[in-house]
DNA sequence: CCAATGTCAGCATAACTGACATCA
DNA sequence: CTGATGTCAGTTGTGCTGACATTG
């Protein structure tokens, strides 16, 4: 398998699907197992887009990538799970600005704590190199996909 | 922003994510504009676990990490459109085999070849060097993801 | 008047569990 | 008889589009 053999592309774009999926099922299911409620990818998009200061539904969809309508039944879900919370903004009447609750707080710590530990289970399999040179190939400006020919 | 800042480990889970996305979804319109039925994430999976020789329901299940009923249902979708064909297996009445049609391996052709070009784009924006250790580095053993402890 | 926000409703899709007949 | 396979249901969960009142 030559490394630029174009027949083995495929196994990049799966690869790092996997690769993906590896972090996350991890991360969930050690949250699960610490009694969290059990999240979604997309849940987690959300609390990676959710800054300290919180941000509106409208801006969340935004982040993550969905509608303003899907964002608000994943916030409403949350906020029934205690982690989220949802205050009117003084500023703006329309908008709901959305919070982390201490609890929300809680599990955000635990969860970077956990992907911090991953990431060392991950050195001690593939080498601390690989992981710094993944995070650095990772860390580059990828731009857009492209857009097929139109 | 530290290359081992722990903070920074939900950014290597994260862009990850982002990082099997780009790939995705730009294969997946560059297929569609083409005429080609759209496919979902975990059909273009079903394609990378078909073999040369094809092979079952069940097996694909498995290799995929689906269910039987679910595989069966992405199997007769793709062979409605035309890409799939099943035949019953001579040694074994109860498996049926899944193959590619003709028509489903000038899918695969021109999806091997959109990835190959996905690749070249990516070194363009990134470098060579970085595609080359995000390959190798995802190649590596990272055996199963952590369980948590029970 | 126009644009944006939050929210309610219905719909489509894709995965799951349950069940069953068939066959090694 | 046990286990595996294909397949027919039903169910759930998640995201979507459509629509509307409220507000900047």
């Amino acid at each position: 398998m030559h490394p630029s053999d174009p027949a083995d592309a495929p196994g990049l774009a799966l690869a790092l699907l996997r690769a993906a999926e590896w972090f996350d099922r991890a991360l969930l299911d050690a949250l699960a197992a610490r009694g969290w409620p059990r999240l979604t990818r997309s849940q987690s998009q959300l609390f990676a887009a959710l800054g300290p200061d919180g941000a509106s539904v409208a801006e969340l969809a935004r982040r993550v990538g969905v509608t303003r309508q899907s964002m608000h039944s994943a916030v409403a879900d949350l906020v029934g799970h205690g982690v989220l919370a949802t205050r009117s903004d003084a500023r703006d009447a329309r908008a709901v600005v959305v919070t982390l609750t201490p609890r929300g707080q809680q599990l955000v710590r635990e969860a970077l704590r956990e992907l911090g530990a991953l990431e060392q289970v991950l050195a001690g399999r593939i080498g601390q190199d690989a992981v710094t040179a993944l995070r650095d190939a990772l860390a580059r400006p990828w731009g857009e996909p492209p857009a097929p020919a139109t």
